[in-house]
DNA sequence: TTGTCAAGAGACCATATGGTCTCTATAATA
DNA sequence: TATTATAGAGACCATATGGTCTCTTGACAA
């Protein structure tokens, strides 16, 4: 089933409508701002739309239309995961603590997830005990990038590290002199998993 | 002109209506939803609501209302102040250059602002160059907070300090060991004007 | 051409809903 | 007590609006 430029242009009508005056638009609303005469007509694309899941009616009640995707204006926010299990599909995780209600695109990503940073061990990079670093989900970065990662079989717990690459070896190295690096040559490089990406920190109560 | 109780009862119905169905009530809907049988005595007070404009209806169409403040789904937001004139009022500035879509409730406050820090003063406190100070307006504030201020004649511009209070002085310590305190006595304290206090920190693409 | 189908026009209907009017009960006030 | 005001109940009306039906037109295929 097939959604056709008429019928597009009802739900950009809607929509538009709807943000614009706070209350869906009548049958012959839509009529006059699509350029139809007859409401008859329209019903036929409302049907339709209605088949298609992207809009949804309630029999009997007038001026009632829901858009059932972009209407429920819900705000893009930013989870903030506990412990991650490797190897699972990050953002799919049910396990969110919290959602953050800032948009990603503030930080210049389409998604991010959230750390809460504990300990100390990235106080060089001025990033504190408590801390959320904002995660930009990616499997690859740049040499000296601070990354979200789980190592198997050592943490079931991501941690941010700083990301150190040559020929033949990884490293993850800690931002404070007091904490040593890890290490990662040969096969074992494939122990290490990146999240992602820090593209930002917030620090609430400091 | 008072809302009444009962008439505080519709908005907060009208507005959750609004909020979970994805439009207005009819006025027999809200006779259910608030206990009522008939809705000539809810018109009533409809129009009560109406002239004390919190409320907006659409003569002659069905189950068309607007509310005029809360339903202008407005998403609260931070402003980021430049330049910041001492002594008038912070939040009516209209020297905005930004705003930040986060809600200051996220930060605990029911309204802030941001400043962009400027220079490694407050490094010691993990605060670094480029970083959005999150404050929250208020006159005082407690022994060793970190405030934003503005002293009068020296600075133009509102920095972030350290609040030292003694008997008979004021230190605006940076968090810094290079840099000087400014340390003010008898008359001179007046010449400090506190603008809030931080309560949060935010940095973009570290 | 002929038939089929979809989009639209236009008319008609049923009803949900806003609007108005009257009556009652309770409280406040003189 | 008498009067007034207010909230609410209940009935009735006018109409905006969803729903349905029929007819026309144009595109397209057999």
């Amino acid at each position: 089933m097939t959604t056709t430029e008429r019928q597009k242009q009802i739900l950009d009508f809607i929509s538009m409508f709807q943000k614009q005056e706070g209350f869906p638009p009548s049958l012959r609303e839509i009529c006059k701002g699509i350029g139809l005469v007859s409401h008859g007509s329209l019903i036929k694309h409302i049907r339709s739309l209605e088949s298609q899941g992207l809009i949804k009616g309630m029999p009997g009640k007038k001026r009632a239309w829901k858009l059932v995707d972009s209407q429920s204006i819900e705000i893009p926010s930013i989870p903030v995961l506990g412990r991650i299990a490797a190897g699972n599909p990050i953002l799919a995780q049910e396990d969110k603590e919290e959602q953050l209600p800032i948009n990603p695109s503030f930080f210049g990503s389409s998604e991010a997830f959230a750390l809460r940073v504990k300990g100390d061990s990235m106080i060089e990079a001025h990033i504190q005990d408590g801390d959320l670093a904002i995660i930009r989900p990616q499997q690859e970065a740049e040499n000296g990038s601070i990354v979200a990662v789980i190592v198997e079989g050592i943490e079931p717990e991501a941690t941010l590290k700083i990301l150190g690459i040559t020929k033949n070896t990884i490293e993850l190295r800690p931002a404070n002199e007091f904490y040593e690096s890890l290490i990662f040559r040969g096969n074992d490089r494939s122990k290490i998993k990146v999240l992602g990406k820090l593209v930002g920190i917030i620090r609430a109560k400091p």
